[in-house]
RNA sequence: CGGGGCGUAGCGCAGCGGUUUAGCGCGCAUGGUUCGGGACCAUGAGGUCGUGGGUUCAAAUCCCACCGCCCCGACCA
């Protein structure tokens, strides 16, 4: 026998002699529900903390998913490549961003002293290739990408693989002469980005995001609506408007309060916005709320909010500077001689002031007196406070109005699959990357980056598709396409059914698990069920005196029944009718 | 880093006002009976009770410290 052969015959699991280990209880640790059935169904197991080993069941859903992504990208001409996952200091030094990364970035030293990170990610990498191998305009455009594992030391890793410490990406870049060509790179990316998801069995949508510690530029994130996931997104669910929390805007409604000249009130021990507006009998739209931000190297600056709606910390870091912290009590008591909970923006000239734009014209108003257990009330943001600049700086909530065509947004959790950046030229004017255009004139290359999360698809199938007794996984990205249940396999006119069915299924490219352990039925059909296979065969006694077989569809419990003689053809019907149901 | 929960066999758990030999269910091994939705009988293997220290004649059990895991928050392409 070949050794091609030999692998080809690995076509065939044998649930006997597999490295598959189903759970017969939910594992303790596991409360979301991509985690819970990934841990049960023997995909994964950890490690550590937020590292994960995939076992082969995973690994070959993993593996699909990768052959997906791979087709997809070399469609819009990107070329694959290796990057190593080690890097040196002073890569990351050049671009700034050792100190910026942080802690976030696994670091090490060699045996010689000299320090390392594992990367969390490739830009100073791929600028440095691109410096090095792009001249000329001529050259461009490009799209170079790789799948590989990136490293993250996050703070907190959670629920599984969706957010973990080491986890495979694809990421790519793209290179081009102008901002026209980098949007022309960044739709491409945009439609493999929609083929891939589509073609993974994944409902997704495309929202405006932040570019966080990509840079500022334009973004745009891949996000499935799940029950489990760890951001929201706001949808609006009229027109076409969807984005990140961290970027939505939305109207918020405008409240009028009587003017009047302003008093202190006496509010002991009442500090939080709830507690001050119980105490006055007032609602929390009445009142503004103060919070102080302070920066190493940037001037402090107090922002002015409404007592209703929330500070977005994105926008704050992306406007005003990554350095800037919320201050603490020693600070503030420092800046405004008061406690926590009762500074406010009166007198304050000497600090810079900056309002949510709900309150311009605000009146009538309760805000901290600068003096420990006191507010005041008719305060009037026009008159009574020196404010730099208005700007949106709350983050939607439920019931605000659409920005574009004032309809209700809605706000949904969601699970970031994939996001596209525009770099533009941060990186390859920081590390030098440049081309010649036609008139001998030296320019940075114009940038693109663009990440994949593989486990997150598959945990987001889970999340999407499994139900009360596991996995559904799409034909596309199944670890198998069809799970044989042999009912008896001692009995000799069993296995020979069962051995005839698999040689023709296997001589028809079908890959499948053969269930041929010595157990009862129950536990192979939950068995086969939990592993979420698409397509399931029973061959028993009884279906062989009957000539009369099974064949039961995962996603739709539905039963078809049919002879020996059919069964192969029947399976490459049902095959393909699951392909097609992927692209409706 | 703050708050909460947990750590006893591969998995799920009981025992935890100190007491010979640490239990139960599932799984695993052997033999037998079964066999179309988590079978049954019999026998058996499997444990540094997270780690270290302390109290005590005696610690899984009481005390201290540390480590690890999960959840919430802070944080995060």
């Amino acid at each position: 026998m070949t050794l091609l052969l030999k692998y080809a015959i690995l076509q065939v699991m044998k649930f006997s002699k597999s490295c598959i280990n189903t759970l017969r209880e939910d594992p303790k640790e596991a409360e979301s529900k991509s985690h819970r059935i990934l841990l049960r169904g023997g995909f994964v197991r950890p490690l550590v903390s937020g590292i994960h080993i995939y076992l082969p069941l995973g690994w070959r859903i993993l593996m699909r998913i990768e052959k997906i992504i791979r087709e997809e990208l070399n469609r819009i001409g990107a070329q694959e490549m290796l990057m190593p996952a080690i890097c040196p200091r002073d890569v990351w030094e050049k671009s700034g961003r050792w100190i910026e990364y942080g802690d976030d970035m696994f670091k090490f030293k060699d045996r010689k002293g000299r320090e390392y990170c594992l990367c969390p990610t490739h830009e100073e990498i791929i600028t440095g290739i691109a410096r090095n191998s792009i001249r000329s305009y001529r050259d461009l455009p490009q799209i170079w990408y790789q799948i590989q594992i990136k490293y993250r030391d996050e703070l907190r890793s959670r629920f599984g693989v969706i957010r973990s410490r080491q986890f495979i990406m694809k990421d790519s870049y793209s290179l081009d002469r102008d901002d026209d060509g980098l949007s022309e790179s960044f739709e491409l990316h945009k439609q493999a980005y929609t083929n891939i998801y589509r073609r993974c069995g994944i409902d997704f949508e495309i929202v405006d995001a932040a570019g966080g510690l990509m840079g500022t530029g334009q973004s745009s994130e891949f996000v499935a609506r799940v029950d489990g996931g760890e951001d929201t997104i706001a949808i609006c669910a009229n027109c076409d408007y969807r984005a990140s929390l961290e970027v939505a805007q939305g109207i918020g409604k405008v409240f009028d309060f009587a003017d009047s000249p302003v008093t202190e009130v006496h509010t002991p021990g009442k500090r939080s916005v709830d507690e001050v507006s119980d105490f006055l009998k007032v609602g929390s739209e009445n009142l503004v709320k103060s919070i102080f931000y302070t920066a190493s190297d940037k001037e402090p600056m107090l922002i002015l909010l409404r007592g209703d709606y929330e500070i977005n910390e994105g926008v704050i870091r992306s406007k005003f500077g990554f350095s800037y912290k919320p201050a603490d009590a020693e600070t503030i008591v420092r800046f405004f001689g008061a406690e926590p909970g009762f500074i406010g923006p009166v007198n304050k000239d000497d600090i810079a002031i900056y309002a949510d734009d709900l309150l311009k014209g605000a009146k009538g108003m309760i805000t901290g007196a600068n003096k420990n257990d006191y507010h005041m009330k008719g305060l009037n943001l026009e008159r009574d406070v020196n404010v730099r600049e208005y700007l949106n700086l709350r983050v939607v909530k439920k019931g605000d109005a659409c920005s574009k065509c004032r309809s209700e947004l809605e706000l949904h959790n969601s699970l970031e699959l994939g996001h596209i950046f525009k770099l533009g030229t941060r990186y390859s004017k920081l590390l030098g990357a440049t081309f010649l255009d036609e008139n001998g004139e030296e320019k940075p290359i114009v940038m693109g980056s663009y990440g994949i999360g593989l486990e997150r698809i598959m945990a987001c199938v889970c999340e999407q598709k499994g139900d009360e007794h596991g996995a559904v996984w799409p034909i596309s990205i199944t670890p198998s396409e069809v799970y044989i249940v042999v009912l008896n396999p001692l009995d000799n006119d069993v296995a020979g059914v069962a051995e005839e069915v698999i040689q023709a299924l296997t001589n028809n490219g079908f890959s499948v698990i053969i269930d041929d352990r010595d157990l009862s039925a129950g536990v192979k059909f939950n068995d086969s069920e939990l592993l979420g296979i698409p397509l399931r065969l029973t061959i028993g006694p009884k279906g062989i005196k009957n000539d009369s077989f099974d064949i039961h569809l995962r996603e739709t419990k539905e039963i078809v029944r049919v002879d020996k003689t059919s069964i192969l053809c029947k399976l490459q019907e049902l095959k393909s009718m699951l392909y097609r149901r992927l692209n409706e």
